[in-house]
DNA sequence: TATTCATATCGAAAAAAATTGATATGAGGT
DNA sequence: ACCTCATATCAATTTTTTTCGATATGAATA
């Protein structure tokens, strides 16, 4: 059940930096596309498109490709994914309280 | 309510690194003082420390000091303010959805 | 109060992440 | 087929994070 912690961080680094949490926050009002996002944020292209592959790889973002432009999206089942992750990390075990020293 | 996102970022600068999150897992199954978590992580003592800071500065993590002894554990408030605002960060506005291009 | 032990902090080095500018890819329009 | 536009990828650089060894702090014990 745990100890994937490759995945687990993979899915809270989109979460532990600045620009992406103001990504997301612009993506809580709908789809975007990529050049949207690239005017609303003071960023240039490259490092957007960097940002959102990480996004994507979380599971938070989804992606659709519509002819040339790239929409971005929250994604449910990925947060749901991201809170069910974060539930199980932080929940102390019911049994042994093993302690130390 | 949002959008302080040097704050959220902190807490989930936490999760994002795999031994943190090791560190996470073995303080599931209770307070743990930091020399058992050196020996159990295959790690420097300076080192431990370090993430430590980090975790505790998140709030997810609370430290007890207990003579020259520190103990750490999981935090349940800190624990659910990181639920709460990962909630909040990921839950579409019900208003408008605005688009683009 | 001198010594020892546990942990924190510091400075330097190493490693990883982010930014930048350039180029590549691939869809649409001409 | 060619050109343009949107986005992805690449290589180099800059910035940030992590690790390491040394030293500092502060509590307990002799």
């Amino acid at each position: 059940m745990s100890s994937n912690y490759e995945k687990d961080a993979k899915i809270f680094k989109a979460l532990c930096d600045e620009k992406r949490l103001q990504i997301l926050h612009l993506l809580k009002s709908g789809e975007k596309c990529a050049c949207v996002l690239i005017d609303a944020m003071e960023i240039g292209q490259s490092s957007l498109s960097y940002h959102m592959k990480i996004l994507c790889e979380s599971g938070i973002v989804k992606s659709r490709q519509d002819g040339k432009w790239t929409h971005y999206r929250l994604s449910k089942s990925g947060s749901e994914l991201a809170y069910n992750r974060l539930v199980d990390i932080t929940t102390p075990n019911t049994d042994a309280k093993n302690n130390c020293c």
